[in-house]
DNA sequence: GACCGACTGTACAGACCGTTCTGGTAATGT
DNA sequence: ACATTACCAGAACGGTCTGTACAGTCGGTC
């Protein structure tokens, strides 16, 4: 284990990391060079291939840790802020909405990088399994929220999660996380049997 | 007016603008190197250049052409398929599904082109023009079908279109478009005073 | 002191990029 | 007959890209 000491340094693998994701987010993995990363990094281009392989295992810890990121953030604020899983489905277009306030927003970053890649490359995988992740959210709430049928309704509210990103990007309008809760309130109402009955 | 004889070819500039919209929808704009728009259109690289300027200039041409294609598209089978202004509302997201079954969909061009610029590009002001021609497509329909806040259900309707693109490119399903179709309609209905009742 | 792993800095190869230039052909309009 | 226009094939240019090579630095460990 490193001693912490006053000289402490934030690894290479980390500053790469984070260098990475700000510069791969904001203007495209593929317009992005690896020199401008080493450059904001403070990292010799070595270092980065014996970390990383190639760029493209680069690009694909960027996505990784987004998805990470995502995840972590969305399963700390519903567990902090909501009590009933009817809440939490709802919940998830607000945390979503405190992503689109983050200065910098530009959409999903997985939206952002499948645009670039042509069909077979790495970055679909991640992305199934991105996507995978969504949908179980959506799929697990729904169901413990009591919903009819389940599928279906995680159907509409990956539809409606994916609206709102595209929406609140291209038209630079973060207040889209509101109208998204709202359209996703009148489908949970109506895949719920007794949704808007007040409590029991 | 050039004379329509036997040896008629379709001119260098109609060639080179399918080549560049086959090759940069399917691989992206970035990804894509002139010297393969002009192998596939069979012309000469000076041609480009006097005809475009430079690979730019040729984006945005392809971009233009993708929204004219779309937006004669929708006018077309709109006027064609649908009786009322409710019904046409409606048919946005059915029209929408064709763009979805043709062999190689992607996504929204749009979308796949401005994650790869960074901002400030010129790609941006025409999906700016893109955007506001979508909106206003919603909100004459809505207005012509006498919602009650034809700006608020042009929003929600706009995003719901979004969804729909997005979530038939990521999980590549087409069906998408009838769950799309499905919400859509729940909307209409709600923003519509009279909307369910049958007819008068 | 010898050793080691993590890291640096620079220089370079090879490919590919957008763009321009040269030089030529075929048809058109006057 | 001549100038113009529209186009073609390909070479050449300067720049940037990923990836590699190599020599060297630093902090700990035996």
């Amino acid at each position: 284990m490193p001693t912490a000491s006053a000289t402490e340094q934030i690894p290479a693998r980390e500053r790469l990391l984070t260098a990475a994701g700000e510069l791969f987010y904001a203007e495209g993995v593929h317009t992005v060079g690896v020199d401008r990363i080493v450059a904001r990094a403070n990292v010799a281009k070595a270092t980065l291939y014996t970390l990383f392989g190639s760029k493209d295992g680069l690009v694909r810890a960027y996505l990784t840790a987004r998805h990470e990121r995502v995840r972590e953030l969305m399963i700390r604020e519903l567990a902090a802020r909501y009590e009933t899983a009817r809440a939490r489905l709802l919940g998830v277009f607000e945390v979503q909405g405190l992503l689109f306030d983050e200065p910098g927003f530009r959409g999903c970053a997985f939206v952002g990088a499948n645009a670039e890649v042509a069909d077979g490359s790495s970055v679909q995988e991640l992305t199934e399994t991105y996507r995978a992740w969504l949908r179980s959210l959506f799929h697990d709430l729904a169901n413990e929220a009591g919903a009819a049928d389940p599928e279906a309704l995680a159907g509409q509210l990956v539809l409606v999660y994916d609206g709102a990103g595209i929406s609140a990007w291209m038209d630079r309008n973060p207040g889209t996380a509101t109208l998204a809760t709202a359209i996703a309130g009148m489908l949970i109402d109506a895949a719920i049997p007794d949704g808007k009955e007040a409590s029991r």
